[in-house]
RNA sequence: GGCGCGAUAGCAAAGCGGUUAUGCACCGGAUUGCAAAUCCGUUCAGCCCGGUUCGACUCCGGGUCGCGCCUCCA
């Protein structure tokens, strides 16, 4: 049985979807204005997993995720940059799928965009302006009386008395109560708005989400999930519009991975000591990045260096290289045997909170096994099990080969005439050719592997 | 100040109250013309102090250190 580490209550629980045999969930995704980085690649990432163990395990999943395409930041950025705000937003999100793409993340089922659900927000509004948890403040903003919300803070384990509204930020003083927030924000002078009931304006951060969520799964679903750092305050003011709202429960799991850091600190915007998922493309193939992060637990902080990527595709050249011995060339998927022991480990380690570290140690046992026997059903199993995480889904070869894209390598061609060359002076008994050859490879960073079926290389 | 998380071998990272995690690196052997890959084997752990227990890396208490949230952030 599936067990998911919840945020509200911080304990491990049974999954129990509400409508047996399917799950839906949601996950706050990007706000387009900038390249994702590899925090960003992280919730990609791990999430797509949750979503293919979710499926793997028989359920009928429905996973939206959100782009949030208007905000402060992108209104700032549209300015600076001198473009539209449709056409700032609509570059980035080309390049996220890009990124999402080469991560070897799967299109979710729903990517709704912020800008679509308005009508769906005013509405959110009106509702908890009903409730009597919203009012107008003089300035015109729509925002939510924290106070009237009871258990506001029960997901991130603040009470409201010990918040310290203000203390770092000015604080609103249109605002009731410092630790209101705001739903819908007035217009401003060149700044897009929408016409509303409170006059024209935008939404504030959150409502978004709750508007989005609630049109594609309806008031009450099963799992929400994102970075921790939107636990607060993203989160806990989702719970508290919708359910203010909808006057029902409004998620039974929350999910929250661990952050990308960099010597020991959060990776972020606002250090700027992040790094794009792209930049790290050039030098490291993609699939390396997925492996980096699954190798770790998902709550786990995660330490990004690059000797850390480096030591990642040695691990994962590893696998590949044993999927390589046996010629298991196909990259078709594999159906799993799960009956068979090793499939069982995997099982039990993904249902016990997506323990993706045990289930990878469980990969490397069937290569260390698949090379003592060269076995197909092996083989089978390795590439069916990996495939569950997105991993070892390419020929090996071309895995194994694959230079790295900001390089200017040699050429196959080049290589496999070399390797013609030093085959021929082996013939002849010329060791100090051959290795003279073969040294020149590998300081090109190609290394040769001779077998009694002949030389085969990859790149080091 | 409030709340939360973590501390495992050279590095990375899991499970587990007693029995090999796993990967990278290292060392010895097999294999190889020599290598590489692979196999076999060895070495290297559990921040500190108490407690519970026949037995604790694993449970409990107290320290120390690190990190995060309380502001936009994935």
């Amino acid at each position: 049985m599936l067990k998911i580490y919840n945020s509200l209550t911080r304990e491990k629980q049974d999954f129990v979807p509400i409508i047996p045999g399917s799950a839906r969930m949601y996950v706050c995704g990007m706000t387009v204005y900038d390249y994702c980085h590899l925090g960003h690649a992280r919730v990609l990432v791990v999430f797509d997993m949750v979503q293919r163990w979710l499926r793997a395990s028989g359920l009928q999943v429905t996973y939206v995720r959100n782009i949030t395409d208007i905000d402060d930041k992108i209104i700032k950025r549209a300015v600076e940059s001198k473009q539209s705000i449709a056409e700032l937003t609509a570059r980035f999100i080309a390049f996220m799928d890009e990124d999402a793409a080469a991560l070897g993340v799967e299109p979710p089922d729903h990517e709704p965009r912020a800008t679509a659900y308005v009508p769906q927000m005013l509405d959110l509004i009106g509702q908890l302006e009903k409730n009597g948890l919203a009012y107008q403040a003089a300035d015109g903003d729509v925002n939510f009386s924290v106070r009237k919300f009871a258990g506001y803070g029960k997901l991130s384990g603040k009470s409201i008395d010990d918040l310290r509204a203000g203390e770092r930020v000015e604080v609103d003083t249109a605002k009731e109560d410092p630790l209101d927030f705001v739903l819908w924000k007035h217009a401003r002078d060149n700044e897009p708005f929408w016409p509303s009931p409170w006059g024209n304006g935008r939404p504030g951060w959150h409502i978004e989400c709750s508007a989005m969520s609630s049109d594609l799964l309806g008031k009450h679903f099963d799992i929400h999930g994102g970075g921790q750092d939107l636990q607060f305050p993203h989160h806990e003011n989702e719970i508290a519009q919708s359910e203010g709202a909808h006057l029902c429960r409004f998620v039974n799991y929350w999910m929250h991975n661990g952050f990308v850091r960099v010597a020991d600190e959060k990776m972020s915007k606002s250090l700027g000591n992040f790094f794009t998922i792209r930049e790290i493309l050039k030098n490291y193939d993609a699939e390396v990045v997925r492996f980096f992060i699954l190798r770790a637990h998902y709550r786990s902080p995660l330490n990004y260096s690059d000797s850390h990527l480096d030591d990642a595709r040695q691990a994962l050249t590893r696998l590949y290289t044993a999927l390589k011995s046996v010629g298991a060339a196909d990259a078709g998927a594999s159906p799993v045997d799960w009956d068979e022991p090793h499939a069982q480990r995997f099982r039990q380690a993904m249902d016990d909170d997506f323990n993706t570290p045990e289930a990878c140690a469980v990969l490397f046992d069937l290569a260390a096994e698949l090379n003592r026997r060269k076995s197909p059903a092996v083989a089978g199993q390795l590439r069916g099990l990996a495939g569950l995480l997105g991993l070892l889904t390419r020929d090996p070869q071309i895995f194994l080969q694959a230079a790295p894209s900001n390089e200017t390598a040699d050429s196959v061609a080049d290589i496999e005439a070399r390797i013609a060359e030093r085959v021929a002076a082996k013939k002849n008994k010329d060791y100090a050719a051959a290795d003279r050859i073969r040294a020149d490879l590998l300081a090109a960073g190609v290394v040769l592997e001779d077998s009694s079926a002949g030389t085969t290389w990859r790149r080091s």
